[in-house]
DNA sequence: CGAAATCGAAACGCTCCCGTTCCGCAATCC
DNA sequence: GGATTGCGGAACGGGAGCGTTTCGATTTCG
C-alpha cells in the first residue's frame, strides 16, 4: 500500500496539513458542521487529495482523532504525591488550556455521544491521562503516603474532575493558580486521619 | 401577540410538543444535526407550525435550551453539610442520568464552544446547580462545620466536578453510590485538621 | 525516456435541508 | 354566519455539501 509502486509518492505535508485542518475545523466546527471541503481548503490541497487517503468524513474524524495528544506526558515521579499531582495537574490544565487537543475535546465529547465508534478514540485519549494519577496514587500507597485502601480511581477523578468541568463546563478560569487548589483540596481528602481522632463530620 | 386576535388560538399542544422534540433531537443529533424538519415529524407536526413560531432554527434550540431544567431543586437544607451535599449530589446524578437535560449537556458543551449566543442559556443552567453547592457550603461556615477561609466555590468544583466528568467524559458510571463517595471524599477534603497535628503530608 | 501515480483545481450529478407557499380543514371571535 | 387564524401535509426553488470525475502539471520508478 505504502511502498513504492511506481509513479509519484503521497505527499507527506499534504497527509499531516490533512490531519491539522481536520482537527482545527473539528474544534471550530464539531463533527456534524466538519465538511471534506473545508478541511481541503484550510489543508491548502484539493478535495481528491483528501478523498485518496480517506474514504469519507468519518474515516478522517477518527484518524484525525487518534492523532490527538497533548504532547508526551511528563515523568511525574517526583518522590511525593503532592508533586507528583502537582506536575499532573499543571500538565492537564496545558492540555486542555493551550493545544488543539484542549479545543477539540468539547466537540469530542458531543460526538461521542452520538457516534459509538468514536467512543474507543476517546476513551483511549482519557484513559491516557486517568493513567497517570492513579499510578500516582499506587506509587503513594506504597509509601504510606495514603491509605491502602484508598479507591485510585476516584482519587483520580477528584483531581481531573474539576479541572475537565471547568474547561468544559465553566468555560474559563483554568489556570495553574486553580489546578494547584484543586491538588491541594484533593490531598487533604486522602490525608490518612489522625490516629484515634477521625474527625467525622458526617451526621 | 400571544392574547386573542380573532382566529384560531396557537395549540398550546403543539407548542410543547416543538420544545420537547427539539431538546430530543438535539440530544442525539446536536446543534449542528437538528434540523427543523426533524424536530417537526418528531413532534408530529408541519413544518409550518414550527415556523410560525420560530424564525429559524437558532431561535428554536434557544428557546428550547431556555426551557432545559432538571425539575425543581430540592431543598438541601438538612442540617449538615454532609447531608446538604449527599442530597445536592443524588439530585445532580438523577438529573445528568435521568433526564433530557443530561442527554442534552454533552450537546450543549459543544454547542457553547462555537455559538456565544447560547454561551447565556448554558451558564444559567449550570450557575442554577451550581448556586445549591455554594449556599451549603456557606450554611456551614455559619456553623462552623468548616473553616471560614473556605473557598465556596472550589469546593462546589470540587463536588460537581467528578460527577461531570464522569457524565461527559467517561460515560457512565454514575449511580448514586459513585455520588456518595464523592461526596465523602470533598467532605474530608473541607473537614477542619485537628488543632495542633496539621497532619501535612506534602513534602 | 515512458509509465504510473500524485498534485491542486474545477466541474459534475446527487441528495438533503432550508425557508416559503400553497391546500383543505378546524377552531375561535365578532 | 363570516372573517380570521392555526392546523397537518405536500410541494417548490435555492443553496450547500458529498463523492466522483476530469484536467494539465509534477514527481518518481524502471
Amino acid at each position: 500500500m505504502s511502498p513504492p509502486g511506481p509513479g509519484r509518492p503521497r505527499s507527506p505535508e499534504a497527509d499531516q496539513a490533512i490531519v491539522d485542518a481536520a482537527l482545527v475545523v473539528f474544534a471550530e466546527a464539531g463533527y456534524e458542521g466538519l465538511t471534506i471541503e473545508a478541511v481541503a481548503a484550510r489543508a491548502g490541497v484539493g478535495k481528491a487529495t483528501v478523498y485518496r487517503r480517506y474514504p469519507g468524513k468519518a474515516e478522517l474524524v477518527f484518524h484525525a482523532a487518534s492523532c490527538l495528544t497533548g504532547g508526551d506526558a511528563p515523568d511525574a515521579d517526583t518522590g511525593s504525591l503532592a508533586g507528583d499531582f502537582r506536575v499532573l495537574a499543571r500538565w492537564l490544565v496545558h492540555v486542555l488550556d493551550g493545544t488543539i487537543a484542549g479545543r477539540c475535546v468539547p466537540q469530542l465529547v458531543a460526538a461521542v455521544a452520538r457516534a459509538p465508534e468514536l467512543a474507543g478514540e476517546h476513551a483511549r485519549f482519557v484513559a491516557e491521562r486517568r493513567y497517570h494519577a492513579v499510578i500516582a496514587v499506587e506509587r503513594a500507597m506504597v509509601r504510606g503516603e495514603v491509605a491502602p485502601d484508598t479507591d485510585a480511581e476516584l482519587v483520580a477523578d477528584l483531581f481531573a474532575g474539576p479541572i475537565f468541568y471547568r474547561h468544559l463546563v465553566c468555560r474559563g478560569g483554568l489556570d495553574v493558580d486553580y489546578a494547584d487548589r484543586v491538588v491541594d483540596a484533593v490531598l487533604a481528602s486522602v490525608a490518612p486521619r489522625v490516629t484515634g481522632e477521625p474527625t467525622t463530620v458526617t451526621v
